[in-house]
DNA sequence: CATTGACCCTCACGTTGCGTTATATCCTAT
DNA sequence: ATAGGATATAACGCAACGTGAGGGTCAATG
């Protein structure tokens, strides 16, 4: 398929095909006149560059993505659907503020300026941080725009903070994961976490999931104490429940 | 409250106000210092301007409706609404895509190139159309994209076929709006509305509404024949039934 | 009163992701 | 051969800020 074929089959721009030819993203063959001849796996590709864009990454996090050795299509699909539900969630909380305002207008309910404006920023999608940490940057820290604003001493403080409670949990890995303690310091990791991003209770349980599912979080969360990462996906989804 | 309270409020950047000010659609009071001060009905504003940009709307629209004499706040606020259910039910759609892919790639079903990008271009929201109608561009022609790029011989043509719909339509307005006829004309006037957005049936339905609402298309339609535009609307909620 | 840290201002260059226009070549039907 | 539609590359321009520079204001504290 040419580039016209594409771009309606599709509705984007021809102008947005070469652009992404360009920059690497998505490379068709090309006949010897120099035409662009798109194949059905590129049609794939352009599935998942639409779908992650329309979820808010920049084409630079996308091709990234698409280059990391350990990405998988289907697993892709299966996140992004959960972004898109995540997204869903978010547009329903925006019609929430709206039918609040409205009512506030009508004198019927009180509302404060926070919660005129509950339900805008969408800057931090959990399952984003997901992505980013399945097929990008693993350290959390460095991808998060909220962190690299902050001094050396905050970070160090987060990172103590954060070292505490993985700490905290380690000793509790042998008890159950619906003790009272452990659900505290549970508890806290979830709070932590929504220092950075809107975590819904679905998306905190995926998190737990990907603990264990992947296994460079695994790795890294054992490294504090054998099985803790199993013991923090138990923990997290009796919190989640 | 100053730049960064309403900042942090808010969740967007200073930056992004000072931004605003510049373009002249925020524009707060200033202190001696020179300090901006915001207000609550700059808060109000506020609110409008990040629910239209989240709706995708320029910021040069955005400052256009709230300009607009006839912009109110409370319809403002309803409208708003109408297309964020609009927008989640478009995030359904690719939700739904993204299931049957993951089917179509475990063989259970079969799907067309076409199919795999449904949902996917969501270029066109119906209930942006009304907005710019209402308190952007009264004709349709020339705040349509498609619409920009045609030669005057195919405007011409769209301009007759639009005549003809309405000249058929009030030929029709003293019968019944469910007849067979009135309904295959409203049917054509769905139709031709689809060349330029997608209209849901219940978008169809309250662009009939809005006919009948707004005096500026009440009489412009009315222009055809007395009474129109209740025709119109009534017929159209039957078809959209 | 002086100092300090947080917050405020304006200015201006840079970024991202295309839209648009110009110019030239390719392809296919007549 | 011609013409019209499609393709290519090149390149300027734009929207909406992000970022950094340099300087002023405010309020608490010593």
């Amino acid at each position: 398929m040419k580039v016209k074929e594409v771009a309606d089959l599709v509705g984007i721009s021809v102008r947005t095909l070469h652009h992404y030819d360009e920059i690497g993203l998505l490379r068709p063959e090309t006949t010897e006149a120099g035409y662009r001849m798109y194949s059905e796996r590129d049609l794939e590709t352009l599935q998942q560059i639409l779908f992650f864009k329309e979820l808010g990454f920049s084409l630079k996090e996308i091709q990234k993505i698409l280059e990391d050795p350990a990405f998988d299509r289907k697993e892709a699909l299966e996140l992004q659907r959960k972004m898109l539900v995540e997204k869903r969630s978010h547009v329903d909380h925006m019609i929430t503020t709206i039918d609040k305002t409205i009512k506030q207008m009508l004198g019927e309910i009180e509302m404060t300026n926070k919660e005129k404006f509950e339900g805008m920023n969408f800057d931090h999608n959990p399952y984003e941080e997901e992505a980013r940490r399945r097929w990008g940057d693993e350290k959390v820290d460095e991808s998060n725009n909220k962190i690299k604003g902050m001094s050396k001493e905050d970070k160090k403080k987060l990172s103590e903070e954060w070292d505490g409670i993985y700490t905290r949990l380690a000793k509790l890995r042998h008890g159950s994961p619906d003790s009272a303690e452990a659900q505290e310091a549970i508890h806290e990791w979830y709070e932590f976490l929504n220092h950075f991003g809107q975590y819904s209770y679905e998306a905190f349980r995926g998190l737990g999931q990907m603990y264990v599912d992947d296994e460079r979080f695994t790795k890294n969360i054992d490294n504090y104490g054998e099985g803790l990462a199993i013991f923090m996906r138990d923990a997290m989804a009796v919190y989640a429940d």
